[in-house]
RNA sequence: GGAUCCUUAGCUCAGUUGGCUAGAGCGUACGAUUCACAUUCGUAAGGUCACAGGUUCAAGCCCUGUAGGAUCCACCA
């Protein structure tokens, strides 16, 4: 493989995509015989696992920002555990997002003049089955597009016959158990879609409404008494009437002649059952009992009380309309009152609502009901308010609250339970506070409406007698729409489970799980999955994974947030600010687009994403690149160059500095040896620079602490990831590496490497960062890794670097002369600012008796770029370096030194005032005798430092 | 209305049980550069850590309150 010289993600990502893939490395366990899934269990065989599973996208649709951060995470957790040799299993997975795809679905099925109303639902089925197998594939190219070591071999889709399998095991057990129950309630309808969804799917937003004030004529009271007996008398299936007032027959004369009620939906009085006030409220108390007359209609209602009536709202006084209101359909179960639907499921007016309002739509209706009150003289009021309003996630449709038999979840069971793993500590949370908010939400969970009216699902099992409508049977053939059972015919329940109901069965289906079996990898190490669906999702997960399993379906929970625009705001197609990841992923590569969006994100967050961060990381990726490119053209002419295996001078690219190389001979599969310590162990063929000076070898070898200081960097930059990815802290493990490829190994090693060489540290701390790397920039550091000439394998399963052995008082000095470097190279810059036309080439830097300096006196003229780094002979002259701490000096003319000294009297006064915060912290009795003696300790030395660099910087000014 | 979170450099964000002389990327300014990389190198400027109190030897961090913002939940007849 030829080493391109410019970086291009494009040309090599898909191949090396198909190498991992080619090579079984996204299996458990690497390169395992048989199905990953029928994992034996044998302890002996075991390495420790570690699973995680991928949250579905559509399996029709395209990945959007929120994908790409997932995968990004997924993949990086997944890339570390398998290079730490746990035996790793990334699940991919699709969702036939129910909903989703059909609102797709019915809009293409409208575009070709057609309607659902046309086809049976299995025919609907069908075909929906179709489009999106036709449809498929493209979500799975941008999966891999994105890097996901997913096993795609286990790739599980939300209708897969092993998910339909266990969604209807659960079901029956619990129908068995009693915890589903069909019921007539309330349920949130979208009249364009004809279907029920979850309070969780709904949209509530504010409005400007009207507060309209319509007067009930009140009867009078025998009338009143007879009127409630006989609409009583209806009901013959109440048995239970205890919370009607006792007043019923209290009639007063004075009693006021009419109650006005205040509404938002004037339309639905047709459904009125009662007007309600508060028991407390003083206006009406006297009214309590008795019976108004629905104006309109020729119907009376009752006047009963109710805590729900607010005295501070309104006229304080209530129509109650079960059939069409949340609130009001609990007031009527309280008061055992009947439910009168009017609003048909088209949106249209049910003929209950009278012959002259059938067939009109909510809004004719109000507009007309509006009018005739007004002619009725029964409009007392209009008022503007802003409330809020339900409407449909994806249409926008507003919400109506429809009576409807469905299927109900009797969720306290299994909310209970949760609450109680959840306290005993069972799951972790990122962030932590996420675990108290769900523990909340499961305290006030409401019954679970699974049942939808679309037939893009999985069918409920439940098949109705068709004699006896009251009578249900479990039956898993949902693909017949009749069955008989001893003779009894049964016709099936048309409506589909709600797609949480399946989906909440993921960690359980995508493992395999099987009762009675060893199952290593469920419960999951972790879920990682958007804070947003905390609630619809997790929270069911965790009922599911305990009511299914008995244990929770995963150990660890990671949330993160939204991904805002480049302005914080939320992304959507109206503003059209989306971000599409994969014309990122074409622009900058997929490397780029991780580290672009792992940046800057930390758990729960809502954060913002720009461009920008994709660009950083693209320029990562590129010095990478350009690092190895090099190591690898350096290896090259040194394995040409020396025929003498021991050691070869050559001139250097700069001309004259003598360059030493130093070749160690590594083998790449056993980097556990390879330290700068010990490589010299193995002959002298192998020179480090900690024991050349042991083995008498030329003196100038010992100059290198260069290499001490990087392989002790690289072990930090090891252990700092292996804390940040324990605590999934990506953007900081990011930081890490970004920091450590550019800001040491580029800058510095890499830099002193063109003085003095060492082939074989060389390879082994390119290799030990390319692993280090890999979790995170997966593809570029493959990529690398195949065009090096020394590595053999893949990187994605070359396992996580041990430990350098490095000396660390060579590692020391290495960053003194970096201080050294640094502070030359500020006072240079100063200097030529303050003295135009000085050219810091002309200048040559003396040093006095000083070994640090003697000794890399070609290492910091290469650095700081002086003309020359030469012994002052016992005569310093020029401008000293106070704050590098050596004896070091400029030579540089006293004109140029004096046009220096202002920015050497700011120098003064800075340290002079942290050297007085310092003072006046010791000065302190308190803080000597409270705080930590160590602490003390380090102000103490930390004053005797600032003060001898305030001496040194007067006798600098002084010298002048 | 309830809950949770946020407010740190021009922008986007770190800052892990209080020890800070508050960091990074991008941006800005100045300078460098024939060869691994201009997707480069070097140097620098830039902060009353939202505000007001409190606890502590010590507060960006803990406590109380205020203001602003975000998200979620409930609800508005």
């Amino acid at each position: 493989m030829k080493f391109a010289s410019a970086y291009e993600p494009g040309s090599f990502e898909p191949d090396i995509y198909a190498a991992w893939e080619a090579a079984d490395e996204f299996l458990p366990g690497g390169k395992v015989d048989g199905d990953a899934k029928l994992y034996d269990g044998n302890p002996n065989n075991d390495p420790k696992t570690y699973s995680i599973v991928m949250p579905p996208p559509n399996a029709n649709g395209n990945l959007h920002i929120g994908h790409g951060l997932t995968i990004a995470i997924e993949d990086s957790l997944t890339r570390y555990h398998r290079l730490r040799g746990d035996s790793t299993w990334y699940i991919p997975g699709a969702d036939h997002a129910g909903f989703e795809t059909w609102v797709v679905y019915e809009r293409a099925l409208e575009k070709e003049g057609h309607t659902r109303f046309e086809y049976s639902r299995d025919e609907l089925y069908a075909r929906v089955w179709d489009f999106v197998q036709e449809q498929r594939g493209n979500m799975e190219l941008q999966v891999r597009a994105l890097g996901a070591s997913c096993s795609w071999k286990d790739l599980t889709f939300t209708l897969d016959e092993n998910v339909v399998r266990r969604v209807y095991s659960t079901f029956e057990k619990m129908w068995n158990d009693g915890m589903i129950y069909r019921g007539e309630k309330l349920v949130n309808f979208c009249t364009k879609h004809q279907t029920a969804f979850a309070d969780i799917e709904v949209e509530h937003k504010d409005e400007k409404g009207h507060l309209w004030d319509i007067a009930y004529q009140v009867v009078d009271n025998e009338r009143s008494s007879a009127s409630e007996d006989a609409l009583l008398a209806q009901r013959t299936d109440s048995t239970s009437r205890s919370a009607t007032p006792s007043s019923l027959n209290t009639a007063r004369s004075e009693r006021p002649s009419e109650i006005v009620v205040s509404t938002t939906r004037p339309e639905t009085l047709f459904g009125d059952v009662a007007v309600a006030v508060n028991p407390e409220d003083e206006r009406y108390k006297d009214l309590i009992g008795s019976s108004v007359k629905l104006p309109l209609t020729k119907r009376e209602i009752p006047i009963i009380a109710d805590e729900h009536a607010d005295p501070e709202y309104g006229t304080g006084a209530v129509k109650i309309t079960p059939a069409h209101d949340p609130d009001d359909f609990e007031v009527g179960e309280r008061h055992d009152l009947p439910r009168i639907q009017v609003i048909g499921f088209d949106g249209k007016m049910l003929p209950e609502a009278g012959a002259e309002y059938a067939g009109l739509t909510t809004a004719e209706c109000r507009k007309k009901v509006l009018n005739d009150l007004k002619d009725a003289g029964l409009l007392r009021g209009e008022k503007e308010i802003v409330h809020s309003v339900a409407h449909c996630y994806k249409c926008d449709t507003v919400i109506e609250p429809m009576l409807k038999e469905q299927w109900f979840i009797d969720v306290k069971k299994l909310a209970k339970v949760a609450i109680e793993h959840l306290e005993a500590g069972e799951i972790k949370f990122y962030p932590a506070s996420k675990k108290q908010v769900l523990i909340n939400y499961l305290k006030g969970l409401k019954d679970w409406n699974i049942s939808r009216q679309i037939p893009w699902g999985i069918a409920i099992p439940m098949f109705r007698n068709v004699d006896d409508p009251t009578e249900w049977v479990f039956d898993t053939r949902t693909n017949l729409t009749e069955i008989e059972i001893g003779g009894v015919r049964y016709v099936r329940d048309e409506d589909t489970f709600d797609t949480w109901f399946s989906s909440s069965h993921w960690p359980i289906v995508c493992t395999n799980w099987e009762d009675g079996k060893v199952n290593p990898y469920y419960p999951l190490n972790v879920m990682e999955t958007g804070a947003d669906i905390l609630f619809a999702w997790v929270a069911r997960m965790i009922m599911m994974g305990l009511y299914v399993t008995g244990e929770v379906p995963f150990k660890e929970v990671y949330l993160h947030g939204l991904v805002l625009d480049a302005h914080g705001a939320k992304m959507s197609k109206s503003k059209g600010n989306v971000i599409n990841p994969m014309e990122l992923v074409a622009k900058y590569g997929s490397d780029a687009f991780r580290l672009g969006i792992l940046r800057g994100r930390s758990a729960g967050m809502n954060q913002a994403f720009s461009e920008q961060s994709v660009v950083a990381g693209r320029n990562l990726c590129n010095k990478l690149w350009n690092i190895s490119r090099f190591i690898q053209s350096m290896v090259e002419e040194t394995e040409l160059s020396s025929d003498s295996p021991k050691r070869s001078s050559r001139a250097s690219s700069r001309g004259s500095s003598p360059v030493l190389v130093v070749t160690a001979d590594v083998g790449e599969s056993d980097l556990a040896s390879v330290s700068s310590a010990d490589v010299g162990a193995t002959g002298l063929d192998s020179v480090s620079s900690a024991d050349v000076g042991a083995t008498g070898l030329d003196s100038v070898s010992s100059d290198n602490m260069g290499e001490d200081w990087i392989l002790w960097e690289i072990n930090e930059a090891k252990w700092q990831i292996e804390s940040q990815m324990k605590n999934y802290r990506f953007s900081e493990a990011v930081e890490t590496i970004y920091s450590l490829v550019w800001d040491k190994y580029a800058d510095w090693f890499v830099e002193s490497q063109k003085i003095y060489r060492n082939i074989g540290l060389l390879k082994a701390t390119l290799e030990a960062i390319l692993k280090l790397a890999h979790p995170f920039m997966p593809f570029v550091t493959e990529a690398i890794w195949q065009n090096l000439s020394w590595t053999d394998g893949l990187l994605i399963n070359a396992g996580w670097p041990t430990d350098f052995e490095y000396d660390p008082m060579s590692a020391e000095n290495f960053e003194k002369l970096m201080v050294l470097v640094i502070t030359a190279r500020g006072t240079l810059q100063a200097l030529s600012e303050a003295h135009k036309g000085l050219n810091k080439a002309d200048i040559t830097m003396l040093y006095g008796n000083d070994s640090l300096v003697d000794d890399n006196s070609l290492l910091i003229q290469y650095f700081t770029r002086v003309k020359s780094v030469i012994s002052d002979e016992g005569q310093p002259r020029g401008l000293r370096l106070a704050l590098a701490n050596h004896e070091v000096y400029l030579d540089v003319s006293s004109e140029v030194v004096a046009d220096y000294a202002a920015s050497l009297e700011n120098k003064i006064l800075a340290v002079g005032r942290e050297l007085d915060a310092l003072n006046m912290r010791m000065m302190n009795p308190n803080y000597v005798d409270k705080a930590p003696a160590a602490l003390v300790k380090e102000t103490q030395d930390a004053i005797a430092e600032k003060s001898a660099l305030i001496e040194r910087l007067k006798l600098e000014r002084d010298t002048i």
